[in-house]
Parts: structure tokens; C-alpha cells; sequence
DNA sequence: CGGTATCCCGGCCGATACTG
DNA sequence: CAGTATCGGCCGGGATACCG
């Protein structure tokens, strides 16, 4: 497949003014990509979701959570009792987007050890002092 | 196949402290996805990078590409000519997050139209005044 | 051309307190 | 339990100027 290929839409991210970057950005942001990834194993209350994603604020959880689900992206199920219960699922939409999201994901953890290499040698040829090659 | 199921590795995303949170801003942050798309189509250098991936700033894109060069993502090739030329290229471990973001993106592009929507829904919603529902 | 240095503002984000 | 309100620090990121 030839991923180059960029069929004929109204939506090109290249473009400056194109929405889907703040999709995108909500999407792949620091805390939005893993509450799909939570999401996408199964429904989850608040405070369950702010515990599987570990470091979130509550802040941070409830703003990401509305993001997503004005993007269509989340469902939010409200019971009236009390105490109250609230339960979040991804929508078909959002299935979509964790499915694509999660290969990265999971390619990133895969590859990490090569990526924290490789920062090492760029940090270690930084402080020798140059671009010279191995050679000096 | 099952997203859901982790394979056993030392890093995991969901945990506060995993140094992949760390790439994968860089990779899926505002200007690293676009960069590493732009470059997924091929070798480019500083201005053109810049032209393609529109609205990004000198110093931005310098930045981004240094993070994506220490992370083992990018590759770069300076000659020492006069005036100097820089080429910009994908390493194997860079196209391998490209091939599995590019998805991701086409993804929301080529959905925009009812993530928009959503949004219009979700707005009108709150606008009126209430969850409830068609009825009123 | 291919960058770096500096200034500065907005908003991301965490901490804390409060509400239904 | 499931949030909202408010404050304040930090830093992402744009504008501009400058360098080899």
C-alpha cells in the first residue's frame, strides 16, 4: 500500500486552517490518546478512568473527556441516582480512532529501547563535541 | 485481533513514569506528526519542510526535528557546500511510526465531516440548555 | 540556505477548595 | 461519586533579530 497516496477529500492536515489538527491534537494529545486506550477495553467511570490513566488530574480527565465526546468520539451515560453514576465508552467513531491509535502506541513501547539508544548516542556525540564520525 | 491485549514488555504507556509518553508527544505532538508525514513522502530539506508543513515556525521545526533526531526517528545529512544544503529523511524506525500514524490521520481527515457534526450537536445541546433529549 | 538567540504572551496543567 | 471554580506556575510556541 502506498500510504503517500492522499485521496481527493476537503480535509488536507497540511493545510493551516484544516479542523482536523485540533482533532488530531485532542486525539494524540498528553492525555487523550490514553484515555481512548483505556476506553477501548471497556466502559469505564470517572474515577476508574482516572486511575488506569495514571497521573491525570481531575482537571485534566473532565476537560479531555468533554473534548472527546464533543468530537463524537466519546459517549457519556449518566444515571440520576445517588450517588450518582456516570459511565464513558468509546462510539463507533471512537473505536475507529483507538484502533489506528493503539498500533503506534504499542509500536513506540515495542521500540523503546532502540529510541532511548538512540538518544544516548545523539546526547553522547553532542558532548564529544561534534558531527564527526566514529573515526574522530 | 485483540488491541486490548498487551504484550508483555518493560514499558507500558498507562504507567506515570514510561519514557514512551515522552516520544509519543513528540511524535503525535502539534508539528511531529506533520513533520514525519511530510517526510514519510520523502527526503526533504529545512525550507521545504517548512513550506509543507504550513504554519509552522523556524524555530518550531527546528525544535521538532531535533527531538525527533535524538529519538532515532529522523535522519540528518548535512554537506558541507556553500550555501550549505540539509536533507531531512526517514530512518526504518521513523517510517515504521509513520506507516502506523499516516492511518491515524487519514482516519480523522477522512471522517472530519461527522466529527464536525458532532461538535454542532454537542454545542446545539448545550446552547438549549440541557441533556435532555429530542424531545424536549 | 539553514539555522540560533531573545523576548514575551496565552493557555496547559497541577493544586486546592467547593458543590450536588 | 462526579464533577466545577479558581489560582498560579511553567512552558509551548509565535515574532523578531541575528549568524555562518
Amino acid at each position: 500500500m502506498d500510504l503517500t497516496e492522499r485521496p481527493d477529500l476537503p480535509f488536507d492536515v497540511f493545510s493551516k486552517a484544516c479542523p482536523s489538527r485540533g482533532t488530531l491534537e485532542h486525539v494524540t494529545g498528553r492525555w487523550g490518546g490514553l484515555t481512548l486506550g483505556a476506553l477501548y477495553e471497556g466502559s469505564l467511570r470517572f474515577n476508574e478512568l482516572r486511575r488506569r490513566v495514571d497521573g491525570v488530574s481531575e482537571k485534566m480527565l473532565s476537560q479531555t473527556l468533554h473534548a472527546l465526546e464533543r468530537d463524537g468520539l466519546v459517549h457519556r451515560e449518566a444515571q440520576p441516582t445517588n450517588p450518582p453514576r456516570v459511565d464513558y465508552e468509546l462510539t463507533a467513531l471512537g473505536r475507529g480512532v483507538a484502533e489506528r491509535l493503539l498500533p503506534l502506541v504499542h509500536f513506540v513501547e515495542g521500540n523503546m529501547a532502540e529510541i532511548l539508544a538512540a538518544r544516548e548516542r545523539y546526547d553522547a556525540m553532542r558532548a564529544s563535541g561534534g558531527a564527526r564520525g566514529a573515526l574522530g
